[in-house]
DNA sequence: CACGATACATAGCACCGTTATAACCATGGG
DNA sequence: CCCATGGTTATAACGGTGCTATGTATCGTG
């Protein structure tokens, strides 16, 4: 066997690209400024990686464990309703917390050297399992729901769930609305009382 | 007087500029191939636009006109849920039509050399007024919805419609859903419920 | 210990956006 | 009618990009 790779490089390379992601926006996502930042070659782009797109690949994984984390950080009590609400604060401050990487992870990105593959789209929807969960407490909780026994209740409501919150997410971040997340909110409410889960009412 | 900008030049590049982004993405976005397309110098794009970014800028206001031309030409009927369903389904088709281009209209855009300023903004919320008419007719239609007298109802239930055509819209252009507009509709239909304009059990 | 495969650094290629310079040329004033 | 004015345009260059070819250093193995 051959030198071995280091691998504190390929990591240092990770954090230094989400760094500067966050910090600067993609336009100082350089192999150079990269080798810089970390004290070696541009060439270790391409011995660790195969190139800047299979980087950015790398920080977007890693960027999609994070918010998985996150998720997984909301605590499970006995009301699924809330639980679902507290996983919308959390997808909501995970992307405030850090937009270009928040908006690197739902490509296509046009500029971005990166273009999400099957598989990645494939561990991106991991993440989707916790609120698939959640909702499947709220179907379980609530027999009589409208949606409850029809096939794949809680993916198809969990994808509109996503569907109306990434949708306030993105139009918020591109400045579209300036409500301080009311429009998340409500929106995502209004999906919920649409399918059922929510009475027409809510008492909050 | 000196000698006059060729009006038909800047017309060229905003045309060529959206051919390219529309045909081979926004990669294929540079002055020296937009020189080459129209048969001119890169010089051009600095004397009529002020640079590449302004350029985009002009396309992307284009792309937002063409938007609202198409949420226009959709008929007013005496039916507006209707009318609704029929701007919730223009709108996926103009984004389907050219998914670049609709992908450039919701910045922050990472690596396409645009980022939207406040009149951009501006100028994009006026394809809104569309969604936020036929939503006021609905609630004209329906004086008993529960949204129906609270300030701004049209324009706050429009908003949450077009963050959830926009989050499924997203979604599906970046391939995490692949269920033909499925998701789609019923997430807009869901928000439709939600804010009590369309009744639970909807007869279509 | 020596071999060979691999990591890494250097230098270079073709491309990018942008700009300085100079030539061009349509126009308004004399 | 002619000419000076000044914006339009082309050419060339600067610094930057991703990437690759080449050479060297370094490690794991036999």
């Amino acid at each position: 066997m051959p030198r071995a790779a280091d691998p504190t490089v390929a990591a240092s390379l990770v954090e230094a690209a989400a760094r500067l992601l966050a910090t600067e926006g993609p336009a100082a996502l350089s192999t150079r400024r990269l080798a810089r930042e970390i004290g070696a070659s541009t060439m270790a782009v391409y011995t660790h990686f195969g190139g800047m797109d299979d980087l950015v690949r790398a920080v977007v994984r890693a960027a999609f464990d994070h918010l998985a984390a996150e998720l997984d950080r909301v605590p499970v009590t006995d009301d699924p309703l809330t639980d679902l609400a507290q996983l919308g604060l959390a997808y909501r401050r995970n992307a405030l917390a850090d937009p270009h990487l928040y908006l690197a992870m739902f490509g296509p990105h046009p500029d971005l050297p990166y273009q999400p593959t099957e598989a990645d789209r494939v561990h991106g929807l991991r993440t989707f399992t916790t609120l698939v969960q959640a909702v499947q407490r709220c179907l379980d909780a609530d027999p009589l729901a409208p949606a409850a026994g029809t096939p794949d209740a809680a993916g198809r409501i969990a994808a509109q769930v996503w569907a109306a919150a990434h949708g306030a997410m993105t139009l918020e971040l591109a400045g579209f609305l300036d409500d301080d997340g009311a429009t998340f909110t409500a929106t995502t409410l209004a999906v919920l009382v649409g399918v059922g889960l929510l009475p027409d009412n809510p008492s909050q």
